[in-house]
DNA sequence: CATCTAATTAGATGCTCATCGAATGAGGTT
DNA sequence: AACCTCATTCGATGAGCATCTAATTAGATG
């Protein structure tokens, strides 16, 4: 679930979302500047300014070239260009979103609320989410078949002591129907489409 | 010497040196989403989204707009043109070194070494510090005038204690001549081209 | 008006990273 | 070899900021 190697793009973004590199950016956008002169131009000591320059180097938006034992660093303005190429389109902002895919809505409400021994830690006040986790619930039902409210009870009392409310949200968020005392599955068509109008 | 505002682009650049912020970009590029949904796409609490949705509303990076008390957030796609165009340029990136002007070199320096009060605090190490301290040093005394040894260590006496060092350095960088124990200043002109060559 | 839901604001906490001094390395000069 | 200068690496410190919980605001509904 970690990101070990973040994007190239975040990377970029972090490097240059510092006032001091900015600074350094354009001093050396201007001409070939040494440590020591970058430090007193920017206000810092030297082993500072080699962080940074070490990391735009890195990162290849600066170069290198050593001189007895002065080094010159220069922009490498190729590289912000191809940058600026990548922000520019939607589709590459679109892209960023990889990791969080809509598809993965419910599994994250249920990553939240649900205990990794299947025990419902409470049940969501949001009625979006309430849906969701109702929907994993009664999808632990057998469809077709037919429940006493003591069987139900059973079942739901595994997840979470408050059986009678989440009985009751089956039937309001249109789950399940009762009759006489009897519990059963309705058809998942229905309360799906549902659940599209409440969540506009 | 602080920054109070900082600069436009400063801003663009942290506002998406963030994962989070990021991600919460890419997903409201694909489509308009809520500040609840966003939460559980990206597994963080709502008033953190909140929080970075405000910080790209600000920036004009996403735009809201409000059904009952849902808020749904959606890209401003032309923002991120407009920036990336920005980056582009080099003559955009030579800008951001404004407040760190070569010019400001020598003051940067003198700034370091040179107490309130006037003292010289230690005398610079590196050899292009040294001739900037001296260099200023020197201009505190008359052009054209000679002065006896004696006059000049009273002099340097109220900056710095090794007045000696200062006097020898003084005719090292031939920023001053001296002939039987009598100094006198030598035209800038010629020290300063002299600094050029040191400055590589 | 009481209540419910969504969002924001406020305040507190913890992590990341910028910065510095000290030590080390590397290249030159005498 | 001893020394000097410029740069980098190391380790410690501190500031800024992302994140959380709790409290508040705003809109809607009965």
């Amino acid at each position: 679930m970690d990101t070990p190697a973040q994007s190239k793009l975040l990377q970029f973004f972090k490097a240059l979302a510092h006032e001091s590199r900015l600074k350094l950016l354009g001093l050396v956008a201007q001409r070939e500047h040494s440590v020591q002169e970058l430090a007193a131009l920017v206000g810092l000591k030297e082993p500072t300014v080699s962080h940074h320059l070490t990391m735009l180097k890195k990162l290849g938006l600066v170069s290198q070239r050593q001189d007895a034992n002065t080094h010159w660093y220069a922009l490498e303005p190729e590289a912000i260009a191809n940058l600026a190429k990548q922000v520019l389109s939607r589709e590459q902002i679109a892209g960023l979103a990889s990791e969080a895919d809509p598809a993965d809505w419910q599994a994250k409400v249920l990553e939240t609320f649900i205990a990794a021994d299947g025990a419902l830690k409470s049940i969501p006040a949001s009625r979006k989410k309430r849906w969701a986790v109702l929907a994993w619930l009664v999808r632990q039902f057998e469809d077709g078949r037919r429940y006493t409210e003591a069987e139900i009870n059973t079942r739901l009392l595994e997840r979470h002591w408050d059986s009678a409310t989440l009985r009751r949200e089956f039937i309001g968020y249109k789950m399940m129907a009762r009759e006489a005392g009897v519990y059963w599955r309705l058809p998942e068509a229905d309360w799906v489409s549902e659940a599209a109008t409440q969540a506009g």
